[in-house]
DNA sequence: GCCGGAAAAGACAGGTCTGTCTATTTTGTT
DNA sequence: AACAAAATAGACAGACCTGTCTTTTCCGGC
C-alpha cells in the first residue's frame, strides 16, 4: 500500500490551480474572476479542476485557507526575529505590515476584500475569512500580554481595528504610510495599556 | 420658463431608481445585483434607467455619491448635537458609529465594500468610495484641531483607521461592540495628542 | 377631446457564467 | 509492452449579463 493521505490533497495540480487562483483572485476580485479565465491562465482542463474542488465556492476558501496560513507565518517570523524586547515585537507588526503595503502587487487585504464580496454573515467564504481575522487577533492577544497590557485581549482589539484600517488606507493610497501611522498609534496604546 | 435645472437631476423615476439601487446594491453587492433585478425591484423600465443613467457603472457611482452626502450629514448632524465640548464633539463620531453599527441591516461599510469590489484605484467607483474617506477625513481634521490637538492630520489619519476597522470588524460579527473599542482608544490617542 | 412626452413592455444581440459529460491522450508503474 | 490512473479537449446545457431597439400605453395640460 503506498502512503498516499486519505484526503486528496498534496497534488502538484491542485497546487498550480491554488497558486493561479490566488494571484487572479487577489489581482481582479473573487467574483469577477471566471473559471474559464483561471484554467486559460493555468493551462489545466476544467474537469481536473473539478476533480479538486467541488465548486468555485470551495476553490475561494481554499485559496482563503492557504493564504490565511502563509500570513500567520510571515507575521509570526517577523516578530520572532524582531528579539525578545515585548515591546518591539508587537511594534514588529506594524513594520511587517509596511513591508507588505510596499509590494509591487499589493491590492488590499485579501480577507476584507472577501468579507466585502460576499457580506453575508454565514456565507462559507465570509466565515473562512473572518476566520483569519480571529487568528490574528489570537496572535495579537499574545503579544498584548508579553508586552504587559493590563487587558490584553482589549488591548489586541484595538490594535486589529488600526491594522484592518491602515490595510483599508494602503490599499486605495497605494502607500506605506498608513502602517507608520498605525505604528504610532499602537505604541501610543500600548504605553496608555500598560499604566 | 420653469425653474427646471440645467441638469437633469431632480426627478421622481431617478431618485426612486438611486433608493432601490442603494438597497440591493448595499444588501448584495454592486457586481452581483444585476440591471434585471434592479429594474424588477423598483418596478421601472429599462429604457427608462438608461435614460437617467449611462450606465450601471455610472449608477454605482451616483449611488455612492448620495450615501455619501447622506453619511456626511449624519455625522455633522451627531457632533453638532454632542455639545460645545470640543472631546465630547470629537468622541460623538463613535457614538454616531454605534448607532450605525445597530441598525438591522447594518452590512459594513458600502464604501470599503467598494474599494474591494473595485480594487483597481484608478476605477471610477473606487475612486469615488475613496473621496468619500476623504471627505470624512476632512471632518476629522477640523475636530481633532478643535479638541487641541498637536498634529490634527496626524490625528484624524490614526481615527480614520480605528472608524475604518471598527466598520470591518462590526460587519463579521454582527455587533456593536467594536464602536466602543474604537472609542475607548480613541479617547486614549487624543489624551497622547494633546501633551 | 387631443396632443406630446414620458414610461412601459418586451424582444433582441452578443457575450459570459458555472458545472457536466464524453471521448481521447498522456503519464507513470510494473 | 501493457495497463490503470490522470489529465486533456471540447461540446453542451441552461442560465444570466449589459445595453439597444421598437412598439405600445399612459397621463397631464390645454
Amino acid at each position: 500500500m503506498s502512503s498516499r493521505p486519505a484526503v486528496i490533497s498534496a497534488s502538484p495540480k491542485r497546487d498550480h490551480l491554488l497558486a493561479t487562483a490566488w494571484r487572479l483572485f487577489y489581482r481582479d476580485g473573487y467574483r469577477v474572476v471566471g473559471i474559464d479565465t483561471l484554467l486559460a491562465e493555468a493551462d489545466v482542463a476544467k474537469m481536473t479542476l473539478y476533480k479538486h474542488f467541488s465548486s468555485k465556492e470551495d476553490l475561494i476558501v481554499a485559496v482563503i485557507r492557504k493564504r490565511s496560513e502563509e500570513v500567520q507565518d510571515g507575521l509570526a517570523g517577523a516578530v520572532q526575529a524582531a528579539g525578545r524586547s515585548p515591546e518591539r515585537r508587537l511594534l514588529a507588526v506594524f513594520d511587517w505590515l509596511k513591508g507588505l503595503f510596499g509590494e509591487a502587487d499589493f491590492r488590499g487585504c485579501a480577507f476584507i476584500r472577501a468579507l466585502s464580496e460576499f457580506p453575508e454573515t454565514d456565507h462559507p467564504v465570509h466565515q473562512v475569512a473572518w476566520a483569519h481575522k480571529q487568528a490574528v487577533r489570537k496572535q495579537l492577544v499574545g503579544l498584548a500580554a508579553e508586552a504587559g497590557a493590563k487587558d490584553p485581549p482589549a488591548l489586541a482589539e484595538a490594535l486589529r481595528l488600526l491594522i484592518d484600517g491602515a490595510l483599508v488606507s494602503a490599499h486605495a493610497t497605494r502607500s506605506a504610510k498608513p502602517a507608520g501611522i498605525a505604528r504610532q498609534a499602537a505604541a501610543s496604546l500600548l504605553k496608555a495599556a500598560r499604566r
